[in-house]
DNA sequence: TGTACATCAGTGAACGCGCGTTCACTGATGTAC
DNA sequence: TGTACATCAGTGAACGCGCGTTCACTGATGTAC
């Protein structure tokens, strides 16, 4: 491997080093601050200091790169959602367990879009039509992405029993679309005026509704 | 007022008749067909079968235009949901009224949203960021806008003694998360795989979740 | 250890596209006399 | 009822912009001998 990548838009090497990875953090940035629509080839090229038609080297095109941010996004919504399940990997009694773990895969998605609206909003915009739940979903941590994570909260619950086992098929279409919506209300919507404090207040009100209206 | 507006791209009259119309209806054919990002004032006039800056005669710019599709798609979301409340007004016991109200209003969103997906999200889409939840936005044939008629159905429930009312400030942000989490999903996310009927089945599980949770 | 060479990452220039928006205009329309 | 006129809706031409993508290239790098 050469040289360490250089500062961006400035290189002492010929060879950038690491262009595909400066590509999609620049792609990232630009999801961040502006979510998918702003993920522009011409302007990563750019922050990489790096003619435009290097990007082709190492993404099919624009859709390519779009594409690696998307899966970046959900590895970092799923490692926000992990983070949550760790406060709660402390409790014991399991019953209190499975409820705190399907509360905190909810709270780190909540707060995870309210954090990053950009990114949230770039991760599940669709260019072409891929298939299920977040197919290709690059995982957090655990080795799971964020669908996987909300199913093995529910599944904690029905072994708990606080959940009866025929409630549990499609539960987690059920608790996403509680949670996916306020996300989207609040950072695109007609929301958009709550402060964090506000969101936060509503969505722990949410997932009370969720574990309630689940069982 | 003159001539009737000719057929779009072929006039025979000088003046177009009323062009500001013909440009609004353009653009949400536009909106129908791409969503809000397809919403572009060159093709609408272009449809209109007028010069794009004609435009300027009848809108400050492209925003503005936009501004008008969203309004125009928020008072049809109204109607949809008008639609399905009317379907309803048969029933006597007022608690069971009062439950079918909210489920009126939930499935009237959801189902709107499937039809018109387009039109859907460019009715919540955000230019600038106006105030609170669908201020200016246009009413259906009640008069009221669907955030208003989410809450009437509310109240509903309150008079009936469906809904405790210390759970009634707020509730309005539940329900609308969840539908409009499931609309989201299922148009534009990881759900678009669903098929019209099951997202159906899901809106209606959807809803008992929301029925009882809320209470 | 030194040299010839193939590879392929990044260059330079250019393309066609569609967009929003501005300008000075023109001529059909409706109105005032 | 007829004529002069002001209005202003739509014209025609043009801008500058940034985008994605293609082409033939060049020269630093790592490798084979």
């Amino acid at each position: 491997m050469p040289r360490a990548p250089a500062s961006p838009a400035v290189r002492s090497t010929y060879r950038h080093g690491d262009l595909y990875r400066a590509l999609l953090d620049a792609g990232i940035e630009l999801a961040r601050a502006g979510g998918p629509e702003a993920v522009v080839l011409r302007e990563a090229t750019r922050r990489a200091g790096v003619v435009p038609n290097a990007a082709y080297r190492h993404f099919a095109g624009r859709d390519e790169l779009l594409r690696a941010v998307r899966a970046a996004g959900l590895a970092a919504l799923a490692r926000a959602m992990e983070a949550e399940l760790k406060k709660v990997s402390k409790v014991k009694d399991p019953a209190a367990r499975a409820r705190a773990s399907l509360r905190a895969v909810g709270t780190g998605y909540v707060e995870f879009a309210q954090a990053e609206p950009g990114l949230f909003r770039a991760s599940f915009s669709m260019p072409g039509d891929e298939g299920g739940p977040l197919d290709e979903a690059k995982a957090g941590e655990s080795g799971m992405n964020p669908f996987q994570l909300l199913g093995s909260a529910l599944d904690l619950m029905v072994q708990a029993g606080v959940l009866p086992k025929e409630r549990r098929i499609g539960a987690e279409y059920l608790a996403w679309s509680a949670v996916h919506g306020l996300a989207m209300l609040v950072i695109d919507g007609p929301l958009h005026a709550f402060t964090p404090a506000q969101a936060r207040v509503v969505g722990q009100r949410l997932l009370d509704m969720v574990e309630k209206g689940l069982a």
